[in-house]
DNA sequence: TTCATATGTGAATAGCTAATCAGATATCTA
DNA sequence: TAGATATCTGATTAGCTATTCACATATGAA
């Protein structure tokens, strides 16, 4: 995954199409917000935390032995899931007593959790 | 990562609040659906594949050579990361002669690169 | 304070997978 | 046809990471 200086094998010489070579390499993200998209998409990626998410996204909030029982999965797993889940700013945190509440943190995710799982209907595979 | 039977460790007596863990139950993804999600984003949460998605979301076709050139990375990689982009379905090839033109494969994913995207700058992290 | 409960944490393991390299295939040109 | 070019493929390896287990922390109740 380090990936640091460009290959070397890499065809500097020949480009089929210029204009879109140079298009593409204008709009190329920077390695920085490349990395927080693939972070992102790869926290998505994960059957336990994708569960927890789209369990949140119905239930609004949620405590860690609802999501548990919710999900059927168990709490040691969403714990650590969540953990990440929250690093990432992707759900935020309330305690009230010694339970903590779960929920996601902003429209913005919300916006891609819908998106993708319409993409995923709308699609005749 | 092989789920199968749920857990035994699962807090499956106490639930706090029943009305949302059953709303949170009701609305659960279907395996097969949450397989193709996560399959999705797993796909996406690469840096490699995302420069190519990406580079492809600008400039429309790209041949493996200019994709090579566009985003600094071995041909090698590239054919490797645009097979399994094919197989999910995610971009499409056209044969030209001995070059392959790659693009993305519908609507649906470019949406959810441009929303992914957006996401990312309107965080202010 | 002591016990029970809800959740969090750290280390170890097993499985997945991206990158690499050597070589295969397919198409064009001479 | 032979040779060159563009892309693909298979096997290997190294690194990442989800899961598991044992235990730690934190809060509330008695």
């Amino acid at each position: 995954m380090a990936r640091g200086v460009v290959g070397l094998d890499v065809c500097a010489v020949k480009v089929v199409d210029e204009m879109r070579v140079e298009a593409a390499k204008e709009a190329l993200l920077p390695e920085d917000e490349l990395e927080q998209l693939t972070r992102l998409f790869r926290l998505l990626g994960d059957a336990t935390r994708a569960r927890l998410l789209y369990a949140l996204l119905e239930a609004g909030e949620l405590c860690v032995c609802d999501l548990s029982a919710a999900t059927g999965t168990p709490e040691t797993n969403i714990s650590h899931a969540l953990r990440l889940l929250r690093t990432a700013g992707i759900v935020k945190v309330r305690r009230a007593g010694r339970m903590m509440f779960y929920s996601l943190h902003d429209a913005h995710v919300r916006m891609l959790l819908d998106v993708s799982r319409e993409h995923l209907r709308h699609e005749a595979r």
